[in-house]
RNA sequence: GGCGUGGUGCCCAAGUUGGUCUAAGGGAGUGGUUUGCAAAACCAUCAUUCGCCGGUUCGAAUCCGACCCACGCCUCCA
């Protein structure tokens, strides 16, 4: 059995082949860094993780280069709003993004480039689409590329140019085009872009979005490579201008397999920046909500799934993350002597997690694949039936899952305002109640704390506490 | 107008190249076990039913046709 992937341009489900024998090459669309993403932005990038994770689980060699949007039409006009420096905005929210994925426990790509430090490639790929006949320059300076040369213009989003409506935003488009549809590769300075201009053959100006993705994807994965993802979002126009132009102008391949993943919604509506329904990882954080529970309730929904944001779902996550790290916790305090060693169900725990997965990813079998061997872990545990050798292998296994879910060893992100060693001390006086058989002072001493947002958990190794 | 996705128990959700579905898994609920309390865990229970109508078939959540509803894309968007 092999991997098999939904393939946006073929639309169905085919085998994984990878173009090198067990390494994997895949480029994911990032951010723009304009402002801080928002969660619909990380369902996103953090499927990419899950897909990137489970890809290295299945044994594959992945490389992975994200891409960081620091020059555009948003990145200038805010950093013109808030008179300062292009660079100066730009780098504030690298800096944020990094620290998100971080948070969300993501693994970081190889590579992350920027747009800004690639624009003599991105000026020499203009000039090849160029000498090719793909392009014509306006009295602008600038440059755009004619669909019409390009016959399967459209394959990728399943849009016939000739039907497109040409809606209003097109009128509003400043730049002088032939063709309604044709886009921008280099666009020629205007007033408003202020001191971001580059010179080129054309002039002074700044690239289009487009080309930033086909030039660095070029470059560091080279002109043909396995997978290229982003939100369906991307498919128009980012992705079908991307292959336009990259195969225009290295008349390779360029994209085996296109995986896209589906919104996050907002009360039905599509989470986004102009309509305002938005979270961003620090809003829900600073609610209360631990980066575990986000990171679960992100991944445990089909990545092509409309995923409908809530926060009764971040609290179902949260008490599935801790169904599962509790039974790891169980099991690394186990202590029975029973006879099972657990390999029958560890056989057939990992195949139907794999199966399950194997299938474009399907996280719900792989899932209910875990809890299966929760249950019966749990189970056996009660009973008293595993061995000692039988809950190591369980843990094991754990972890490799866990290698691919990433949820066991996150910090939780939360805070209280008390310190360790006030909590401490009210375990200490706690104990020395209940050891005199007050349990009424024991119990105040426990609300206390449960009203401060803390929760005490007696175990046979003693008491614990947790923010809650 | 063109293209596309989805409607499964109280909630989330898998299954949709027909039978093993007497419909997985998670959450909530209910009844038990365990527990000084709490937490966790375990057991039992929780859809004769898969938007609606009709059809094909020995057999349909899965195929076909019509319809209803929700959402998205058609040059800001993850």
């Amino acid at each position: 059995m092999s991997i098999r992937f939904y393939n946006t341009i073929t639309r169905q489900k085919e085998a994984f082949q990878p173009l090198e024998t067990g390494k994997v090459k895949m480029y994911t669309c990032g951010p723009t860094v304009y402002d801080y993403a928002h969660i619909g932005n990380y369902r996103t990038f953090i499927f990419e993780d899950l897909l990137r994770r489970y890809l290295e689980f299945r044994g594959f060699d992945v490389t992975q280069a994200m891409n960081l949007t620091d020059v555009d039409d948003n990145t200038i006009r805010r950093s013109r709003e808030r008179s300062i420096s292009l660079t100066e905005l730009t780098n504030e929210f690298k800096t944020a993004f990094h620290a998100d994925l971080k948070t969300l426990n993501m693994q970081a790509a190889h590579q992350y480039p920027e747009a800004t430090n690639y624009i003599p490639e991105m000026i020499q790929m203009i000039s090849e689409l160029e000498n090719r006949g793909y392009t014509y320059t306006a009295a602008d300076g600038s440059v755009f590329f004619k669909i019409a040369k390009y016959e399967q213009y459209g394959k990728l989003a399943n849009l016939n140019p000739d039907e497109m409506l040409s809606g209003g935003r097109v009128a509003d488009d400043s730049y002088e085009k032939e063709g309604a549809r044709d886009f921008a590769l280099w666009k020629g300075y205007k007033p408003e872009d202020g001191d971001v201009h580059w010179e080129s053959p054309w002039g002074q100006g700044r690239p289009g979005w487009h080309i930033e993705c086909s030039v660095m994807s070029t470059e560091l994965l080279g002109p043909h490579f396995d997978i290229h993802c982003g939100g369906v979002d991307n498919i128009f126009p980012h992705h079908e201008n991307e292959l336009a132009q990259s195969v225009c102008a290295t008349g390779a391949d360029f994209v085996n397999y296109w995986l896209h993943s589906e919104y996050l919604l907002v009360d039905n509506k599509k989470m986004s920046k102009s309509l305002n329904n938005f979270y961003t990882l620090r809003d829900l954080m600073e609610l209360g909500y631990p980066a575990e529970a986000i990171r679960w309730m992100l991944i445990t929904t089909h990545y092509r799934q409309k995923l409908n944001f809530s926060v009764s779902r971040l609290v179902e996550s949260q008490k599935a993350v801790n169904r599962l790290r509790e039974f790891f916790e169980k099991l690394k305090a186990y202590a029975g002597s029973g006879q099972d060693d657990a390999q029958d169900q560890i056989k057939t725990g990992g195949e139907s997690f794999i199966s399950a997965m194997d299938d474009d990813l399907n996280i719900s079998g792989g899932l209910a694949a875990i809890f299966e061997l929760v249950r019966w872990g749990n189970r056996s545990m009660v009973e008293g039936t595993l061995s000692s050798t039988g809950a190591k292998s369980l843990i094991d296994l754990i972890r490799k899952f866990d290698h691919v879910l990433a949820v066991l060893d996150m910090d939780s992100g939360l805070t209280v305002d008390i310190d360790a060693e006030f909590i401490e001390a009210k375990i200490v006086a706690r104990k020395a109640a209940r050891d005199n058989k007050d349990f009424a002072s024991g119990d105040a001493i426990r609300d206390e704390l449960v009203a401060l947002g803390v929760e005490l958990i007696d175990t046979p190794e003693g008491t614990k506490w947790k923010i809650k």
